[in-house]
DNA sequence: CCATCGTGGAGGTTTACATCA
DNA sequence: TTTGATGTAAACCTCCACGAT
């Protein structure tokens, strides 16, 4: 297979290089009689790769006719365009990706650090229902009967039942804090991990 | 329908070159 | 100044999906 040579650019200039004619890039490519010519690396110019992102930012992808047009302005192949393209999507996922990789590691620590802080809840809550029976409302401040306290068996979040020492008009306390379970942020988690995972974090799941 | 072919994009790799310790 | 390691980006390859015939 003959090797698709990119010697259209020679060093030299402001930029390290400059642009050679597509002609000239024929003739290099005709004259090694078919024999494989060391492959040289085209440096686009910073004019060049201006347009080419000016280009990519209107349109991630390119019809053959924007493609041989943006060549023929560029003075490049439009396999060339077509290439450049094609890679520039590619980094353009890859950051997108490190991106949410990063969001992910930060979310991933802060669900670890409420998780230890919750669990320490829990434990605490628990030696209250052994020894004295009382746990302050977070709502009025006055004690509550800590033998009031169950676990919801579905989220596993310690709920209390009591009604005398709540909030006027509430009739059941949810002590969020003791939840335990962490597969339901997980759960949300995996499902955010698509299209908008930078957008938006899930409120804490309600039972 | 089904097979074949051409085309284009995604994902991964190779390679040339730049930069820096 | 030289050299090896590393990063970057152009070019390439392979595979797959999709539409046309």
């Amino acid at each position: 297979m003959v090797r698709d040579l990119d010697i259209n650019q020679i060093p030299g200039g402001e930029d390290e290089w400059i642009t050679a004619s597509m002609e000239d890039e024929e003739e290099t490519c005709n004259t090694n009689g078919g024999a494989a010519a060391p492959r040289r690396k085209l440096r686009l110019t910073k004019e060049q790769s201006r347009l080419l992102e000016e280009s990519f930012r209107q349109n991630h992808t390119l019809n053959p006719k924007q493609k041989e047009a943006l060549a023929l302005q560029l003075k490049l192949r439009p396999r060339q365009v077509e290439v450049w393209f094609q890679n520039r999507r590619a980094r353009s996922k890859l950051k997108q990706t490190e991106m949410e990789c990063e969001y992910l590691k930060r979310w991933f620590g802060s669900l670890t650090e409420q998780n230890r802080r919750l669990q320490r809840e829990v434990e605490e809550l628990r030696a209250m229902k052994v020894a004295p029976p009382t746990v302050m409302s977070p709502h009025s401040c006055e004690p509550l009967l800590a033998s009031t306290l169950t676990m919801c068996p579905r989220c596993e979040r310690v709920t209390t039942s009591t009604t005398a020492a709540l909030d006027k008009g509430s009739t059941k306390m949810t002590v969020a804090a003791a939840n335990t379970n962490t597969t339901t942020t997980a759960a949300a988690l995996s499902s955010k991990v698509g299209t908008s995972a930078l957008q938006s974090r899930p409120s804490s799941a309600a039972c």
